[in-house]
Parts: C-alpha cells; structure tokens; sequence
DNA sequence: TATTAAACGAGACGGTACGTCACGTCTTTGC
DNA sequence: GCAAAGACGTGACGTACCGTCTCGTTTAATA
C-alpha cells in the first residue's frame, strides 16, 4: 500500500510551473531525481514514473526532452563522468594495475557511477543507441589509462607489445563479469587475477 | 507469505500418496512456447503472460515450475545450448578451448539464445531474482565443460592446478565483454587471446 | 458426457462392484473444516480450497458429495440444526415467538449456522442451484416450527386465521434484514417488534 | 506523513494545477457496461474484468473511482435512481405505500437496480465495506422517502409515532425477503401485507 | 480368499479474476 | 506556449480459487 519507489516530493523545495521557456529547474531536477533513483534503488527503481513523482515533474515533459528511457539515463550518466580514478605509478606494471583496479571496484561500489553503468550496460542489450554509445565511446574513452599503463610498461620492455589489446580485453572483461554479476567485494583476488592477465609469476617476462 | 486459510494438517494421520505427476506435455509446450517467442520477438516480447497464451497452459501453472522468468529463460536456454556447442576433446587445452568457444560464439550470434541471454543479463542488473539466478545457478551451470576442460588438463600436467579459477573467469569474463558490446564477429581473436589465458606462448607449460 | 458406465451389454452378468463404502470420516471432517472456516474466516473465508486443505480431502471428494458450494453450506447448516432452540409453548403467542425468536438470534451469532446462512443468501444472488435451494427446500423447512405456532394459537382463537402467511413473512422478513445486515445485537427490540406483528397491543385480538 | 500539500504560508495561494479533469465517457461507459453486464449475466457475471472489457476501459482507472465492487455497484444503483417510483401522496397511508411498493418492485424487476442491489447485499455477506456501506449509507437514504410517508401519517394522526421505526423496518424486511427469494412476481399479496404492518383493517386508525 | 471397483489424499492442469504497477499518450489548467 | 498534474487505455505482474483430471493407495463387497 505504500509508495515504494520515488517518494512523494513532500514539502521542502516545491517547484512551481514556470511557465513557457524550457525549464532549467525541470530539467535539472528530472536530472537529480533519475541520478538518486539509481543511487537508491538500482536499475530496477528507475522508471519514467518514479523519476516525475521524484522531481516533481510531468510525466510528458520528461518525454519531450528525452525520448526514452535510454536518453534520459544516458544523460545521467554523462553528467556523472567527471570523478574518475588515478594512480600513482610506480614501475611496477602488477601493482599498479591492482592499485588502480581496487580503486575502480570501491569507485563502481560507492558511486552511483557503478549502478549507472550497470544500466548502461542493461540498456544497450536493447540494441538502440545506447550499445553504440557503450562500444565506441564509452569502452575507448574509459580504457584509455589502462591502455597507456599498459603502453608504458611495454615501452620499458615490461610487457611484450604484442598481447597489450589481450590483455586490455582480458582485464575489461574480468572486471565487467564481476560488476555484472555483483562481485566486487573481494578485491583480494587482484593480484593472482591481474598477475596472471599481465603474465604471471614464473611465466616469461 | 503464510498458510493462512486452513492450516495444513501436520504430523498425525497422514496418509501418503503422490499426487497427480508433472505434465510432460504442459512442460514442453510451455519451453516451446517460450523458445519461439525469444525467436520471435526477442528478449522484449518474452513474458509469462504471452507464454502461456502461446503455450495455451494457465499462468499458475508456468509459476509453479519456474518461479521467476529468469527461470524459464534458463530452462530454454540450458536445453537449447546442449543441443549445439559440444567439442570433442583432443589434448591440446587450447586448440580444444579455441574451438568450444567458436561453437559458442556461432551459437550466440545465429541463436536466438545470444539475444535472450543479452536480456537476462540486463534483467539482473535490476538486481532481483534474476541477478541470483544468473550468478549462483547459471554461471556455474553453463561453466562446467570448461572448468571440466581446464581440470582434466591440470590433471594431465597441461596447466598448473592453481589458477584454473582465475583462468575460467578471464575467459568467461572476455566472453560476455564480446557479446554484450556486440562483438562476437572476429573469432580469429580467440587463439590468441586464449592462448594467453592459458599460459601464453613462451609461458607456462 | 461419455457415457462411460451404461454400455452393459445386456444378459450376462454385467455385475459390477460396489466398491469401497463412502467414508464417514471424510465427510464430517469436511463438515467441521467447512463449519471452523465459516465461524474463523466467515463467508470470504470459505472457499472448497481451504476446506480441502482444512480437511485434509480431496477437492474431488468435496465435489461428489456436494456439487455445488450451495449444497456444502446447506450440509453444514442442516448438521447444526439440532442445537435449534426449542421453546416450550406457554400459549401467550407474543411471548413465546419473542422467545423462539430470541433464541434464533442468539444461535446465529453464536452458532457458525449464522455465517453459513448469510453465505447461502449472498450465493443464492447469483442466480443458481443455490436459490432454488434457499427458496424452495431451506425456506420452508425452516419455517416450519414458526408456522406450527402460529397455526396453534389460529386453532385457539388466538389468532385470525388469515393473516397467518403474512405474520411468517413479516416476521422472518426482519429476521433477515437484520441478520443480513448485522445487526442482531438489541433483542430488546423483539417484544415491540413481534407484538406488532401478531396484532399489537390495542389491536385485534 | 500527510502534510501532502506543502502548505508554504508565506506567497499568495501557492496554488497548484489540477491536472487533467476525469472523463466523462470514461465514467458513464464503466457504468454503462457495469449495468448492462448486470442484467445479462446477473451478479455471476459481473467483475471487475469484464466491466473493464466490455467498457473498454482500463482496470486502473475503475479502481481509481470506484475502489471496490461495492462502490461500482452502489454507483450503477445510483445512477439510475431517478427512475425511482415517486407516488402522488393521497392522505391514505397504507394505499400510498401499497402503490410506492409496487413501484418498487416493479423498478426492482425491470431495472438492473435489482440486480445491482441484490449483488450488493451478496457481497456485504463477506463482512467488507459493503457491509457498512449497505447498513449505514444506503438503507437510510433508500429509506427516506418511506420514513417519510410515515411520518407524515404520523403527523396527521393516521399512525402512531411509536411504532413508526417498526413498521419501517418489517415493511423493508418484507421487500428484502422477497427480493432475495426472487419472488416478486406476486405484487397482489401487497395489499395484504402492507395494510398489517400499518395496523390492519379492524386495528389501530 | 482373491479380485475388483470405488473412494480416498494429493495435487497438476487450463482458466478467470483479482488488485497493482509502469508504460506512453492525451487533456486540462495555470504561469 | 511550456510545464505541472494527472486521467486515460494497455498490458504484464504474481496470487487465489475455480472445477476437472489423473495418479497411486486403501478398503470393502463380490465371487
């Protein structure tokens, strides 16, 4: 009998209709409101419908200016892209990628950043725009420091520079299985895993 | 959640009888059903209600036997899948290796079961029932072959027996990043990539 | 619809067994479930379900015996009724149907026989067996003791005959309004109520 | 929890849109189907379902108005009030109501009120809110015009005040009676009947 | 005494209806 | 003329019973 998803906006910060340009406030509101939805409640709380009762907002105004879902949760995620993790190198190829792992993982945990492209990711099974956005934007553009930690490390003759695609790959898609499957909680397992992905204790340089 | 109209009788006089048998009938044209809608209208057009109009079974009966539709969907794919990727084994871990993955890339990119597995993962990230499903039941289920390759070949000394996890998550985990950014078209890739993962040239055994 | 038992091919033996006997057992444990669920749950409480589960019976046993949920009600009824009041005639009309009628109402609150009536009166508005039953088999049958009175007290004058069907009708008219509507907790109001009926002080006899 | 409006003291009104208005075709087209399923498949045939079917409206937006099958039938007996009986006062109270009460029965037999009220009763038999709607809301209004029959007999000396409540409640007692019985074919017996309850021929005025 | 048909408990089956939720479109009203 | 509020039809959700239908077991009358 509740309301379980997107409380009522209750008292505090009422917007009131602002009449005939677009709205700033409504748009930064619908923007809020779908950021904490994902926050709180996951992919699975994200609903056209919770987000207007959340930011107070009609059902058709969200409509108009983001056509579908995947529009408006883009939108969320790309106004979110600004906190990202660095390292501090130190020679040592491993470490540093565990380092830099670890902190991807705790970053993925406690932002709302990981929820959100845990909804990227759903979203663009759908097939629409989102996939495209996933593969050639996102993809290149969040790898780029693991690549060049990799490119360093080949260019000190660390790593062959051959496999470095392989193991960007390998490294992508361990990390994506376990945020997928929600098991990012051991982060222990690093360094045997990343070990291994970048050649392993006892096998070749 | 409760028993609450008319309590079940407990211990005493119980007498004990079976009870009508499960419908062999109603099970597979429920699957049948089931399959040609993810034929036909993908992962979107897949719901129990559609199913069991298709299948002209009673809802309640669907929700007997497979309490979420992440179930269902397993039961389709698990008895699709055995019907098409099996590799016969010849030694070699990474030529055997290479060539059950081909299979299964093939499976996912002609199968409607690659489109239908795409929408189970994005359905887990609502983080339900299908989550668990996805992780504890499926995930273990559908790597048994591998893990069984990697085992008989720690077993023959083709592997250390250490990493085996390590290693089947890193191929499980490259695999999902090729189909869930739809990539699973160049599988001139896999010899390299899983001889990397299985020591590497030069490394290991 | 078959015909599945005629078919005897004539002259010979055509014998067939009589099988095992109805079981006692199930049918008043049938009974009592029936009876507990109306007295705990009332009328939405009583579903053939949750008497087959109460009872621990087939819902095919229920169905046999008693083919409509009409004819359960009524078993139930009828199994209750010899805890009827009985009122010893005084000869004072007025008095002993205040009486008789004092005792129906404490048997209806008390009595699991109150909810079953109601359930077979809310039945019986959909237009099946159930009206027919409730008209021509319960009505009657019920009345019975009453009509007996007031024939008594015609015989000795203390009553005109004619109005004698108008008086029953009256009288088991409020019955049920009050029954049906809830509210047989003030049986102060039967002496003024049933006086009227019978003649009223000041009037007629 | 509630402050729901916000109430903001300070501005002018703090007034907000009422959104879209509820519509009209809507409303009389759920009613229309409601009324129309009533009379031809009688109270077995009528739920919400079928309503929401044959209207072809949404079952939201029946359950938003009328929130339980009580309500929706109380509205359909509403609705067609205005064909209710209204008699010509003469000064002879039992001839008035004889005549109000053939009216009444005759609008019970050819209007799906009837249908509609006896469901009602049927359902208030669960114990729900039909129960209270029927013993507190709609016996007293349907009662009026008759309560004030009687009053006015009263007034004018033609009954006793006294009994006034009494003779109301075996007059719609009887009408009940017959009503949920399906015997109102007989409207000759009226006469009888009605002139007892008002103190017979040969008693009181 | 052995056979056999019926009644039993259990429960699966195809269905209907329930009441809720979210979808995306539409209309009304106020700024 | 945009935006809020929100009603609308649609349709899936998961649950409760309906009444019918097998199952194997138990039981008692017949032969």
């Amino acid at each position: 009998m509740d309301n379980q998803t997107g409380d009522a906006p209750e008292g505090a910060g009422r917007r009131v209709s602002s009449g005939a340009k677009r709205s700033v406030e409504a748009e930064s509101a619908v923007l809020a409101a779908a950021r904490d939805l994902l926050v709180e409640k996951g992919w699975a709380g994200f609903s056209i419908e919770a987000v207007a009762r959340r930011a107070s907002a009609g059902k058709p105004t969200i409509y108009r200016w983001w056509p579908s879902k995947a529009d408006l949760f883009l939108a969320v995620y790309i106004a979110e892209k600004d906190d990202v993790v660095v390292v501090q190198e130190t020679g040592d190829l491993v470490a540093d990628l565990v380092r830099y792992t670890e902190g991807l993982w705790s970053f993925w945990r406690d932002h709302p950043a990981g929820a959100a492209f845990r909804g990227l990711v759903a979203e663009a099974q759908g097939g629409g725009a989102a996939l495209d956005i996933l593969r050639d934007k996102f993809l290149p553009e969040r790898l780029a420091p693991v690549r060049d930690l990799f490119a360093r490390a080949a260019a000190r003759g660390a790593l062959d520079v051959g496999p470095t695609d392989i193991c960007l790959e390998l490294w992508i898609g361990f990390n994506w299985l376990r945020l997928l499957t929600d098991r990012l909680s051991d982060p222990e397992c690093l360094p045997g895993v990343i070990g291994w992905v970048c050649g392993g204790p006892g096998r070749g340089r």
